[in-house]
DNA sequence: TGCGAATAGTTTGACTACCAACAATCATGA
DNA sequence: TCATGATTGTTGGTAGTCAAACTATTCGCA
């Protein structure tokens, strides 16, 4: 696999300039361009990983935030997990559907609701939790552990001041 | 602005715990996480930059990848640009549609197309690549110029080993 | 040569995302 | 108290994305 990335396709008898790579010009130094690479690479290969339990990336980081904050009103759910809070409504929709989590009204501000794990969503979270694991401990050997956390530190140090 | 990322919202009355900082759990040392974060957090700066240009970083990749490889395939196109070819259908038509971007069929292989910048399209990108060079000193700043060129190797092996 | 397999590009359908506009609710200050 | 403004969540519109199915070609090989 992989054997191609790289290879502009079989034009064989056309002009042979950029037959073997691909040039990137100036996006070769573009931290944002391979910010998003690496990042979608990274995220088909969770959900490549976890297509059985029909969750995503971003249904599971919703679901390991709720956990981890019971409680948590969908606006600020949305701050931590960077996602508009419109979109959370059809994925709560859709983890409320599916007895994952639920949503309480909350009688001192009736606008908003407490989010909040069940039984069967805290199950779920700890078994997904087991592949993230996995999953990051391939990206751990990717990065290497030695600047694992600096490389963290870097991408927050970029989330945070780039909001 | 930004005033408040990390406060939960006002549930005053509950219990104590997660008041002032949201906890992120597991989550925290995930690396595809905060790449995620990142990455959306770059896109969005740069989509707010040259809005003007009704151009998003994704759309600027394929016009710089085009500029640099002239006669590409939109097969090749989508592998080097990390997008699915149908993604690419639409994208181009836009370009094409907008004079920028020229679709030529191959003689000797009459499925695909040979793309290439028009003078407007060359015109256009270098214009663009002037703001992405400006969006990029910004995140080279974040990141240090001393480990810039580990960064972008890093992720580059994370989108390498991931396809 | 001719037929089955592979490839380029398009279309369709299902998701996910943002933003703007909205209703309901809450907070503030005159 | 109550009018104004802010905030919570939802809806509707638009756009980007992938995967799968499809058409038109080309390739490989017997």
């Amino acid at each position: 696999m992989a054997k191609s990335l790289g290879k502009t396709g079989p034009r064989g008898a056309r002009g042979a300039a950029a037959e073997e790579t691909l040039r990137l010009g100036p996006l070769a130094d573009f931290i944002g361009f391979h910010l998003r690479l690496a990042q979608e690479a990274s995220f088909q290969a969770f959900a490549r990983r976890v297509r059985d339990y029909k969750m995503r990336p971003g249904r599971f980081a919703v679901l390991a935030l709720i956990g981890e904050n019971p409680g948590i009103s969908q606006t600020a759910l949305g701050r931590a997990a960077g996602r508009d809070k419109s979109t959370l409504t059809p994925a709560l929709n859709d983890l409320v559907r599916r007895s994952l989590v639920k949503r309480r009204r909350v009688a001192s501000d009736r606008r908003s609701y407490a989010l909040s794990l069940t039984v069967k969503g805290k199950t779920l979270l700890e078994e997904l939790t087991l592949h993230a694991r996995a999953h990051d401990r391939m990206l751990d050997e990717l990065v290497g552990l030695k600047h694992k956390a600096e490389f963290i530190r870097t991408l927050r140090r970029l989330a945070m001041a780039l909001l």
